[in-house]
DNA sequence: ATGAAGATTGCCT
DNA sequence: GGCAATCTTCATG
């Protein structure tokens, strides 16, 4: 079922541990991918320190300032797309639950072939280079990592500001099969690296669930080096 | 105008 | 475990 846009009208940490179990379609000319969400991370806003509209609005994070239920894609690092569900819109909170993780449930060939292009390339899936051999890709890491689900969906920044909640849309939320037995297998902790509010668990995930990412500490690359 | 850092990933030793 | 790839955004001069 297609979920209704109250759903998304709260704050980012009541709606994250929600997110677990749901599923994200992405239906292009080439087909459907869906992938059912196993962990998720989820972002304050204006008062969070780690989040794009930390200071404030800008071209690129405006669309966490709009209405709930809409998707907030960012490029990164030069290569990778990262996709956020936009929360509680109203008193400019901005706050937004970054999907992290998920399990491929439909069009795993087709996701598989996305994930065998190089990162950011463009256009049919029939085109674009092949690197090196990833064609043998285990299922579990098809979505494994928000860059990794985002190029297994085919999600770029053609579909920031995307509707989720519309029925037909490309791009859709559906609510999951509510499993209560997996439901009480969701597991919360900290965020590493940011300091403020470190009492709030902001990661949920699915305990123990083969296509949640493995955590590696994020390390800042020198500078770089000037030749004479 | 210019530069540094980044909600990451894949390949190297 | 370390590092390169690659470019947008934001802050500073």
């Amino acid at each position: 079922m297609l979920i209704p846009r109250d759903f998304f009208a709260r704050p980012s940490v009541e709606v994250a541990p929600d997110l677990l179990g749901c599923v994200l379609e992405h239906e292009t000319a080439d087909g459907l991918v869906a992938v059912e969400l196993t962990e998720v991370e989820a972002y304050a806003g204006r008062s969070d320190p780690a989040s794009h509209a930390y200071r404030g609005k800008t071209q690129r994070n405006a669309v966490m300032f709009g209405p709930p239920g809409h998707a907030y894609v960012y490029f990164t690092y030069g290569m990778h797309f990262c996709v956020n569900m936009v929360c509680l819109g109203e008193q400019g909170s901005a706050s937004a639950v970054l999907l992290r993780a998920g399990a491929i449930i439909a069009g795993e060939d087709l996701a598989r072939a996305r994930r065998t292009r190089s990162p950011v390339s463009e256009g049919p899936v029939s085109e674009g280079p092949v690197s090196k051999d990833r064609a043998r890709i285990a299922p579990r890491d098809l979505a494994r990592g928000p860059a990794r689900l985002c190029q297994a969906l085919g999600i770029d920044r053609g579909l920031d500001g995307a509707d989720v909640c519309v029925a037909g849309a490309p791009l859709r939320m559906l609510s999951g099969a509510g499993n209560p037995a997996r439901s009480a297998k969701i597991a919360t902790g900290p965020r590493v690296g940011v300091s403020s509010a470190a009492e709030i668990p902001w990661r949920f995930w699915y305990d123990g669930d083969p296509t949640v990412s493995v955590y590696r500490p994020h390390v800042p690359r020198r500078p770089k080096l000037v030749t004479p």
